[in-house]
DNA sequence: AGAGGTTACGGGCAGCGTAAGGATC
DNA sequence: GATCCTTACGCTGCCCGTAACCTCT
């Protein structure tokens, strides 16, 4: 018996087949085949009933899988607490919405680099929706993403939100909404959709909208003048300085709910830390915002 | 990291050196201190602290074995459960005492055969004193032997006791103690030195004692008339019927007490079940013992 | 026919034992 | 110098991937 046979016979157990087994682990589909033979030789017992299409665990197989899932939660915690921070070798495959990206991502991947010197990322950026998917498909291994994600196998660390403003063009002094463009987040994005009720809600079908799967060029639309935004205001304050400024149509879109999400089975000791240091970054970045936030207001009421 | 690393590690942190686990494992040494340090490798910190004589753990190395012996234990756990007790291979080192293989030994091996057919056995007989010995040498598995071991490391699955009765040969109506020898256990044992100090007690110095290792010997020796015995009574009735009888000098030393013994830590699940069987076959057979002897003496009674 | 699993087979490399080389008492 | 561990170095054998084969729907 070997730990990797064990973590062999629990991908197909919980794929439900040796082949996507063996596309999960990138080995070649025998030798996916002949681990689970040699453990199957090794316990003197089947494991896997080969009846049907796929296969499903027998008796000895679902009794084997509860204790090989208690083993493999001994060797993640081993990773987790055994081994230096600095001294951790692996692939982090990082999924992020933009709005992270644009504020607090750089921080908090400086910090993880700092305790995690030797962990190589893989960054992706994305709409949550797809983000959501890639978890998933076990491609990410941590989303920084609007969440949480409710499924039982996701585990959501929740981070601060972001309070959205109105952004217009610094010369449109008091925009009619009727007659601008409203910019703001990806089509596919729920930010986008409730944005799109509500103005439909409050001002007929008359609303129109673009959408921009990109953040800097939202602002940079709205800072040409092509319409007003909605946008997290925390952003506003730096993507287009001087150029946009902040109104208020008498209304707000709800604050925007993020949340650092990774599988939890089997769950991954680097992406749990990581999420956790996500959420601390993200709260010290929200605090600073407020600071710095009151201290500007505190200026232009002066002004 | 591998089961093997981990089995390795935990060898040489439970007996504080490589050599030493290497004997243990049946391996070379330089392959011991390889696995070893693939693990510290694989880790990225060091776990042994080979500063003194032999090796100590270090702070990783003191958290890792926690969470190796989890691990371990995990599997044995496997190895009990899962594995049907009919494909289970492994080799049951047995060490005996030999009351035992003279009274229900052979039921137990059989039963044991019949349940777990594939399991070899290596048998040694010997008094409890080495057999206790071979046992903290972990070159036995199980002792069936007078017990129980009080050492923490010992488990012990106490046994039905055996009682002692005095015989003398058929020729010999009287026998006075204080004139022809006792013959029992081998020197070193335990009853031989309680019978020892109570005759001594009771009838002075002047008391000739024989010893045999051997209990059929010790027996032939009462038959030849040499002397008389102090033996469990069940072993009388058929070592050398129609040659031997029981007296009563009007005393009786105490009844041997057994136990079947194997190291707890790390745990042998087969030891373990094959003591819980010795005990069972062992009371199977003192009951049976009791009911025939009943129905002899009423038989003697009528006689 | 195609999806999913097993068997057959050559090749690379992980890990073994032997033997020699430090370090520490 | 004795004891204990590490390093060096061939060699074996395990396990992988490729390819062909089987077996169901």
């Amino acid at each position: 018996m070997t730990l990797e046979q064990l973590r062999t016979f629990l991908w197909v157990a919980r794929l439900g087949g040796i082949r996507r087994a063996a596309l999960q682990m990138n080995v070649s589909q025998p030798a996916v085949s002949n681990r689970i033979a040699l453990l199957e030789a090794d316990l003197g017992t089947p494991l896997l009933d080969r009846s049907r299409k796929g296969v499903s665990l027998t008796k000895q197989g679902v009794m084997l899988s509860n204790h090989a899932e208690q083993i493999m939660q001994s060797v993640e915690r081993i990773r987790a607490e055994v081994v230096p921070p600095e001294n951790m070798t692996a692939l982090l495959r990082l999924g992020v919405a933009e709005t992270i990206v644009q504020s607090w991502l750089p921080a908090f991947l400086g910090r993880l680099r700092a305790t995690h010197p030797k962990v190589t990322f893989e960054i992706s950026v994305d709409i949550s929706r797809n983000l959501r998917e890639h978890l998933f498909e076990r491609t990410l291994d941590l989303a920084l993403m609007m969440g949480p994600v409710s499924d039982y196998s996701v585990e959501n660390v929740m981070l601060p939100q972001f309070e959205m403003a109105w952004f217009r063009p610094i010369d449109m002094p008091r925009p009619d909404l009727t007659r601008v463009p409203v910019i703001s987040y990806h089509r596919d994005t729920r930010p986008y959709h409730e944005l799109r009720t509500e103005l439909q809600q409050r001002y007929g079908n008359g609303i129109q909208m673009f959408s921009s799967s990109s953040l800097s060029a939202g602002f940079e639309m709205v800072a040409a003048g092509l319409g007003v935004g909605v946008f997290p205001r925390t952003l506003g304050q730096r993507m287009q300085p001087g150029r946009i400024a902040e109104f208020d149509p008498g209304w707000m879109p709800t604050p925007l709910s993020f949340s650092a999400s990774y599988i939890g089975h089997p769950r991954d000791a680097l992406a749990a830390k990581a999420a956790d240091l996500a959420r601390e970054v993200a709260e010290e970045h929200a605090r600073l915002r407020v600071a710095s936030q009151t201290a500007r207001q505190a200026f232009g009421a002066k002004d």
